[in-house]
DNA sequence: GATGAATGAGTATTCATTCAT
DNA sequence: AATGAATGAATACTCATTCAT
């Protein structure tokens, strides 16, 4: 929302000894845990730094500043999350409506995984969000949903698709956010992903049948 | 999501007298304005009294602390929104799937008004989330939800009805967020929020007619 | 010399009542104290905050930053500078090259009176030195200057007289720098000045009789 | 001015192999461009080591710490001055008023050529002043001076030549940083150094026809 | 000798909240 | 009731220096 701050966030060297790799994954190992346990507003370069049995010096050779953390945390999930994506949808062996079911299911789930540390991480949101690598980053999963969805409605005007590519790719983003919000056992995330599925391929049909 | 902190957060006082009332009112205002232009991070009770025209101390007078400002002016949006559900859901004279349709214009709309504001208000939610109170004004809004979808899917099981209820609310709402976090044209809005409306009552009469 | 970080550096709040007034004054007298015994680097609002009795915040409510302490410190030094200019440079009844004589003793007694605070402070010149505030007050000193040396050098060329203004002011207030910097018995310092006074003195008598 | 932290400072070891000889350039190179385009403040070793190609640790191989860098700078200078002093002071065949004037104008101009560093030099000064070797080398210095004030002053008392001696070097060497702490054009230098040259003329004819 | 990763004390500044007037 | 001065804990980030490799 709110454009205000913007700064470099990217990692300050890139780690190339194993030594360096191993303090990294300390680093946000220990970020994790801090979000986890403490949640956004306690979450400090010295408490991370404290966590990982590093000094805040050492945190700072491998991160410019503390939204930096934060937007490598959230980065990795992008990343693992697109290759999700592209490993499900990119499956031309199953029906498109199969993949999409398939992905809704594994979406919500990885959702709920660490649901505590996700959410005080989207908290930090606002920290991080306006990076300009942040988009970048988001933009590679929009790739390959489009190509999706090109599979999903061949003979929507562009218009159409563009319109129900938004509406899904929002809705299972952020309405498997606010699901994961609450814990859930695995039924209910079965359940609650397939009404979703439903849902979109109940819209699909609709548009692909108009 | 995290669960930590966790106080009273309703009004320290009722303002029954008209002095009161105004001051009330012009802290709010203030608060609104200054989440607007300063953003969540620079929302300060010292800020806010400032373009109150009031002291410190006076915002102390009525609210307890600086969580219960955010949550006022949270509550009074879900009030309003649920004021706007009831009057749109409540309206039997109309076809079920019309008021659904009517009330996701409704919703999109407005949540797109005073974006900025929301996007701030949004952001700041860690901080009023967990009051006991925000639950309690949400349930409200849930109610009148749920007798609606006693008229949209009146043959379905609790459990379908329940699940799709989630659904779209949850749908509604944080897709609903999400869309304006962007700035909008009044078309794209109402281009979004009946593509939206479409994939609902898809949904809908799939599990109507199952 | 370096002219890179430039900011607001004027009192925050005028203290109009007593208690303020009060506290600025301590704050001020604490900061002196801290320059004088613990230098220029070791310079805190901690410690400032400390000896004063107060707490930081009270030292943050009255001055915006570290650099507005020492600028006050400063620009009060010059404000007392230029009242003894005035005083002294624009009595008629003296003769002209008396009075310099007279601002000269004056002035090197002047710098020698705290010495060691003196000294601190312009080790930390380069936090203060770029506020615009700083060169406004420095120019009213200049101009009593100025209409001094048309009293000096009536016959002049400009050219001439100004450069026997900067070669004078900026011999006086630097030279006399330097003087000060080592202790010095008010004997020595009677000398020292007299040997300005008549370097002064015979420059100017030279220009005069050219 | 300050007494407070004095340390050995002298470089660790006498680098006599062409390779160390090479490296001390490099840093020393190093330190001059820092200190012109970041100043005192942000003058750091880290960044000295970066701008000279060198690691950290190899700065600290040959310089005990950063005051040390710094003072070898300044020392650096004043023997270069040093020289100056002696090849044009005690040229005698040239007059002694006419050698001050060549000096003042060698002076003034060197101080405005790299203006920059020196000023920043300056503001690092509480860093390495209080030096024990800074002493020395300035007293080297001032004996060449006051061999030449004998010269120039050869009939007055001790005590006279003394005052006149600590006048002279003072106003030239702290009027020149003063002068060149803004840009001068070459003419503007002649101008002011031939100013200075002559108000230590009339002071010292003077002296010497009383 | 050279490297540069690691350290951690040190610093400026903010802000929610209280309470004497 | 209203004020706003005072508090002080909390936090991000820097940098001189060391030392294992």
């Amino acid at each position: 929302m709110t454009t205000r701050q913007t700064a470099r966030i990217s990692s300050r060297k890139q780690p190339q000894q194993a030594r360096s790799t191993e303090l990294v994954a300390a680093i946000l190992e220990a970020a994790i845990q801090v979000l986890a346990k403490e949640g956004a507003t306690r979450f400090t370069t010295a408490r991370v730094a404290e966590k990982a049995g590093v000094s805040v010096g050492s945190v700072y050779q491998y991160f410019p500043n503390k939204a930096a953390i934060l937007f490598r945390l959230q980065s990795d999930e992008w990343q693992q999350t697109t290759r999700m994506l592209r490993q499900i949808l990119e499956d031309r062996q199953v029906a498109p409506l199969q993949r999409l079911r398939t992905l809704v299911q594994a979406f919500i789930h990885s959702e709920c995984e660490e649901a505590l540390m996700r959410g005080a991480l989207d908290d930090a949101a606002p920290l991080y969000r306006n990076a300009p690598e942040a988009l970048e980053v988001r933009e590679a999963g929009r790739q390959i949903f489009r190509d999706f969805m090109l599979e999903l409605l061949p003979d929507a005007s562009d218009a159409t698709r563009h319109l129900a590519h938004d509406l899904i790719q929002s809705t299972l983003s952020c309405a498997g956010k606010d699901f994961s919000s609450t814990p859930r056992t695995p039924e209910a995330i079965a359940v609650y992903a397939g009404g979703m599925a439903d849902m979109f391929s109940a819209y699909l049909t609709a548009l692909n049948t108009q």
